[in-house]
This record gives C-alpha cells, structure tokens and sequence, in this order.
DNA sequence: CATGAATGAGTTTTCATTCAT
DNA sequence: GATGAATGAAAACTCATTCAT
C-alpha cells in the first residue's frame, strides 16, 4: 500500500513536471532530461515508472482530461441545484465553462498543444474523441429541456463545444484583454437563453 | 528580374514541398532533407534560399495565410454581387467558408499545426494574430448590414470565426462523417439570417 | 550448513535461469534482471550472491563444463565395461559423444557462446584451455590402446575433439536436418575404428 | 565516378575499422564511437554511409567472407595447375587452408565472433550457411577425384570443414604453439591422401 | 549555384550497480 | 536477507548546419 503510493506520488510528480514544462516548450522539445529537471528527479526515473517518452504523454492526457473533468463534477456537486430555475442553471454552467475551463489560458495551451499531437497519433485522437463526444452528450442532455428536436440539440451542443474551443484557441493567440474574449463570452453566456 | 521570378520559383516549390510533408509529420518531426527529397532538389539548397529551418516556417505560414485569403478573394471576385440580396449574399459566404476553408481538412490539419507553433513562436502568434483580427473585420463589416450595434456586430463576428475554428479542429479530430460537422455547418448557415 | 545449502541453492537457480536465457538472447544483452525475472527472484539478490554480473558468468561457466563433465562420468559409471570388447566400448563412447554432447544443440549454442567470450577474457579461456585439454587427454588414453605411438595418438585426439567441435558449430548454424551432421557422425563413430 | 569511388573507399575504411576493433573487444561492447576512431572519423560518417550498426556488420560479414573466399580464387590462380599430380594439388590446398585460413589466428577470431552473433541472427547465420556449403561443396568436388561414393565424398568433406573449423577455434583458445595445431594439422595434410 | 560529405550537439533509452528501508 | 527505488554512465541514432569542390 505504502509501495503503491509512493509510485503514484512520484508518476504524479512526474507528469505535473511534464505540464510545467509544456508551458515553455512543445512535448517534442521538451526532453525527458527537461521533465526530470523540473520534478527533481534523476532522468533515470522516469523511464523507470514509464516505458517511455510516449507513455509519459498518454497518461499525461488522461491526467489532464481526468483532472478537468473531476474539476466540472466537483463544481457541479457543489452547486445546490434546487435554488436554480433551469435557464438560471445553464446560465451558472455556461459561467462556469467560460471561466474556469475556456478562460484558463494554461489549459487552453496544454489542448492546443494536445489537439497537434493528435493529428499524428490516433491513441492521443482517440482519448480526444471520446472527452469531446462525452462533452457534447452532456451539454446536450442540458439544453434539451429547452429545446425538443433532439437532433438539433445535439447540433446546437456541437456547436457550442466548438465556438468554446475556438474561443480557447483565441485566448493563446491573442494577448490578455486584445480581442475582447470575455466580453464575447459574457455576452454569449446571457444571450444564450433567449437564442434557445 | 528572370533570375528573380527563378528564385521565387524555387522558394515556393520548397514551401510546397513542406506542405506535403505536413499531412505526415509535424513540422518538427519533419527534417530539411524530407522537404529537400518531396522538393525534388539538394537539402543544401534550403540554405541557399532560406536562412535555416525557421525561417521556412515563416516563410511558409505566409505563404499558407496569403494563399487562403487571396483564395476567398478570387472567389469574391468572381460572384456577380448584383444577383445577391444582402442576406442571400452572406448565405452565399458562409457556405463558402464552411465547405472551402472549415470543411477543408488539409487545410485544417495545417492550421492545427500552425496553432501549436504559435504557442511557443511569438513570431508565428503575430501572423496569426493579424490574419484572424483581419478576418473578424471583414466578417464584422459584413453582418454590420444587419446589426446597428457595432460593438456587437464585432462580438458576433468574433464567436462566428471561433465557430468555424472550432469546427475545423474538430475535423480533424474526428473520422469523417461520424460527428455531423457538415450538418452542424449547413444549419448554422441558413439559419444564422434568422438569428441575425 | 543448512544455510550453506540455501545459499548454494539459490546460486544454483540463478545459474539455471542464465542458462535459460542465453538461448534467448547472447550473454551481453541478457541483463541482470531478465536472469532475476527467470529465476523468480529480485534483481537485488543477484548482487548479493554475486559481486556482479561477470561473476555470475565466470560461476555459470564453471557449472555447465562440470555439468557436462559430471554427466559423462555418469553415464560410464552406467555402462558395464565388462560386456564391450575395446572396439565395441570405442564405440559406444562415440555414440555418446555424438548423441548427447555433439548433437544436443541447446549445449553447442551455449559453447558458441562461451568461445566468443573466451576471447576477450583471459579467465574464461583458462577455462575453457583445461576443459579441452581434460577432455583430449581422456580420448588420448582410451585409443591409446589402438596406437602405438603416443604423440600420433594425441594428436588424432586433438583431431577428433576439433571436428566434434566443427560438427556441434554446425549444427547451430544449418537448421537441422539441413546438412546431413547425423549421417556424418554415425559415419564416422562406425568408421573410426578401421581408420585407427 | 569519382564520387562513387569515394563512398567505397569510406566504406572500406570503415569495415576494416571494425576488423580492428574485433582484435579488442566484441562487436556487442564495440560501440559506434569506438569504429569512427579508429577509422580517424566523425562517428556521424558511419551514419551516413551505414543505416546502423546492424548495416556495418552485415556489410563487414560480406567483406570478410569475400575477403578470404578471393584470397583463395587469387591463389588458385597462382598455381599452375599442370606441375601437380592430383594428390599432390590437394596436398598444396590442404596446405593452403591450414597455413591461411585454419592457422590465421586474427581470422579465426573474427569468425569465432561471427558464429556468435550468428546463434541470435538468422541474416548473419544465412550468411554462414551459404559460405559453409560453398566451401563443402568445392571440397567435395576435390576429393571426389579419388572417392567414387559421392554421398560419401560430401561427408568426408563436411568433415574436414568442420576439423578445420574446430583446429580454427583451438587457435584462438590456447595460445600459440601449446596445443601442438600446427603439428595437428600438418600430420594431417599429409596423411588425408593415404587415408582418402 | 549545386552537391553531398562531414560535423557535433542533442535525444531517447538501457542497465549494472548501489543503497535505504 | 529481501526489496525496489534511484543513479549515472554510456549506447545508438538524428539532424540542422557548414563547407570544400
């Protein structure tokens, strides 16, 4: 148990390192030396906990997917759902997206970086498909009590992955404040109610 | 002026070659000698022409960004705008950016990889930067036909461009025809007239 | 005593578990815990029984000539010599040889293996110098009985453990059945005879 | 041409780097590093003319068997065949082989390696394969002059390769002169005919 | 201008060995 | 005694870049 944990810890260690580093340069020029530097370890060590380079960025994504994730279910558990009329509700979960998860620059850069990733590596688009898939359900079954062509639900939640994405996107290209991101945003999430 | 035209004939042959690698490898992943082999000529000719592997890139995500933009003007230039009414003639643009630019998936992947590059190239950002600020402006000034607030118009054009981004990042992360992107692109095109 | 025994127990399955492994792979690239994985126990206890991995190897070589030196000795404890007449035990001596030292091809692999060693370190080869030269002397006194002259006797020993030799190199080299290096050495084990 | 020329000198230059570095250590322990230093080049040429190190070896392989089996075409051709009575002209091979081939002790190491590599590598063991049936072949095709069983001349010279071999592999056990080879081997050569 | 041989810095990976628990 | 985490040296290989011809 003890042994387990400390292999966790340390794989943990080793990928937070990993996400240090993609803040300064791409998986390809971040070197494995780079990622022990920065976790404190003897580069030996991480081809000790993984098999190699690749398998450190695999379960880097699952990490980071896992942790956004459980970051959404936490908040959503946190909220009392009973105090929220249902336009009220979509509006505090739009709030929550726009800011925690589309205005989170670092975030934003770590997908950039993993969306390239995934144009020549099918296990990385794989893990890609199926967080946005499960993404688009969930919103989905979210505006369907606002809106009864069920395909046209899912067409609507589609869209609104993809303008978040895109507006993610923006937010690494453009400098804090340049283009008006928040604005769009805000704007977007009070809107939203009256277009459904 | 000939030995002019007879370098710059080269160069683009080079920038084409590298465009042809991209649907492989990443840029990182793809080596001088690979473009030099696809070019058809010495990988010690790239030095001649270019200062060194970046400065292909950057040459190369110029070429790439004036090729799409002078595509959408050539395609401008040949519509006979009098045919059109004013909401007939933006139906018209949007589906002309959804099935030439959004829908076109080599261009996609491309983009894609230019995003990543840009993370980390603050050169690579500036050309984005201007390329996207001139696209939202040309969107703006079109739908300002429609919207009297300009503040908003400018907002709509901005979420508009980060759809089609969006949209074009999905497909490359999903296998052709499984997500419905086409259907997503073709509702919003007819009914952005009504929402407007 | 009891513990001597463990001890020597242990050694003993390590040694077992290198040879396991050498006909898998060449002694070079078998690593300290591929023979620990095969023997079932941790890498660790390796170095503890022995002061490295050339130990090990200077251990296993010293088993597998005693092994095989044992099993000779065995196997003429088991025959009754009184039955034979010279030629008639020659012969069956052959036989032996061909049958369970030069044809048991899993052996000649490990001999193939401790040549090449021998020739970069002194101490395998002092070993391998006394098993030869143990071995030529006991073929050396048993035809002795057949010639006269004593050095023409060694020397035809010489020659015969040399061509043992070749035949056992060969058959790790042609598949089996291949070349024909059953029917040469039952020639020869029946021919020997008249030659002397 | 010129350039051609080159590339084959490079190569060479390179191979008998290797056929040195043998003499020392092992190919296994024998690193890239080591070859380019004793070819007096940088250890990135042998990348270049060589798609590894697998490639050298294979390449040397060929070399080294070429090397010897043109030796002996070359020597053949400097008999004048007509001088000799058929026992003495395999008197004067046998004499050949032992003093050239058998007794050649830098040779005879590099093949002892050879066969090594060959237990793991079935390119390599084809190699050996086709040398070895070769050389029984040629053999064969001697002595049949004085055999009329051909199925028994062949394995009378499956035989005297394989003594070969086996006196070749003592060569680089014991050292020089303590074994009594070269006697072995003369005592041999003159009795083969006799025997025959 | 074009060629391709050469350089050398840098990368991932393997592994014998050590050592604290 | 046993375990497995950690170390660090050394390996093969890649590649942008340089430069003599």
């Amino acid at each position: 148990m003890a042994r387990k944990n400390v292999q966790e810890e340390r794989k943990l260690q080793i990928l937070k390192a990993l996400d240090a580093c993609l803040q300064e340069k791409s998986f390809e020029k971040t070197s494995i030396k780079d990622i022990a530097r920065v976790a404190g370890v003897n580069h030996g060590v991480l081809h000790y906990y993984f098999t190699g380079k690749e398998d450190i960025l695999l379960n880097y994504i699952d990490y980071v997917i896992d942790d956004y994730q459980s970051q959404a279910r936490e908040w959503l558990g946190s909220q009392d759902l009973g105090t929220y009329t249902k336009s009220g509700f979509i509006d505090e979960v739009f709030g929550f997206i726009n800011n925690r998860i589309t205005l989170n620059r670092n975030l934003s850069r770590i997908f950039v970086e993993i969306w390239e990733i995934a144009l020549y590596n099918g296990e990385v688009r794989s893990k890609l498909q199926e967080a946005y898939s499960r993404w688009v359900e969930e919103m989905g079954s979210m505006i369907s009590h606002h809106i009864e062509d069920k395909v046209f639900a899912r067409n609507v939640s589609i869209a609104m992955v993809a303008f978040w994405e895109g507006m993610a996107l923006f937010s690494t290209i453009f400098p804090q404040g340049s283009l008006g991101i928040e604005e769009v945003l805000k704007g977007f999430q009070h809107r939203i109610i009256e277009i459904l």
